[in-house]
DNA sequence: GCCGATTGGTTCAATCTTAAACCATCTCGC
DNA sequence: GCGAGATGGTTTAAGATTGAACCAATCGGC
């Protein structure tokens, strides 16, 4: 019987993200950020416009709103409209956004990475490759 | 450079899972569940106490008690004093519960199971072991 | 035994989230 | 053009979340 419990996985796996960022939670306030702002901060190179966040993320409309409105009175986000579309915002990082962005994932990668140092570098290449097949 | 970004590790994982549970959430609230009492639920066996859940869920202790409380009026969920410490209350599945969460975990399966559908059998059962190194 | 420190759980109030309804703009077919 | 439907984004109001303060019971050292 090979299969496996996907429901176990899922809840694994779950469990391990939250176990992770809950601890980084309080260094990456510091930066002037939630979570959820980081890793919209982190999105908006690759998807510049609210609906986009919203699919990737995962995340209700309203809710971006909310949190790209933070981030734009924080000075981490400037709102545009786009040109070639009066309804949409095209959303761009400022420089000091950028950096609290960078900041920010750094420790997520230095809280996550040690989980991954248990790993071996084969492991977590696999680990990504298997990720990426999942995820894609 | 072996070394993998593990921010984006960590977000690809992200948005796996809540792809996933997002896709799967109406079908749960049918079961007149949401999603985190179901996951709630799912650790009671294990974690009868209030306290446990809380850390094993990453969720502070006022939601678990909010959520107890939901549960425990919808029948789902009984609470009982534990006798030899009158603080903690021990808490145990009603059938109707146990039920609910079999039906919902079933529901998670089956949705993350699909993505698992993706990789072999061999490479489910790796997943899940780099998975158990990384959240032990 | 008794007192200070800890732990389990709840309450309260402030904050965050989000479904529903909304407006503005765009698109497509005619 | 023009009108019906789709799409992008916001507002509002209702519900969820959670830090801080709290009470009750236990534990540890004396």
């Amino acid at each position: 019987m090979p299969k496996i419990d996907a429901a176990k996985v899922w809840s694994l796996n779950y469990q391990l993200l939250m176990t992770v960022i809950t601890a980084v939670a309080p260094a990456i306030a510091d930066l002037g950020l939630e979570t959820k702002e980081l890793f919209l901060l982190a999105e908006v190179d690759e998807h510049p416009h609210p609906a986009e966040l919203a699919a990737k993320l995962c995340m209700p409309k309203p809710t971006v709103t909310v949190n790209v409105k933070r981030l734009e009175d924080a000075g981490f986000l400037r709102r545009d409209i786009d040109r070639a579309d009066l309804r949409r915002h095209r959303l761009s990082l400022t420089p000091s956004g950028r950096q609290a962005m960078t900041k920010g994932l750094a420790l997520v990668s230095h809280a996550f990475g040690e989980r991954l140092g248990r790993l071996s570098a084969a492991e977590q290449a696999q680990l990504k490759g298997l990720l990426e097949k999942l995820a894609g």
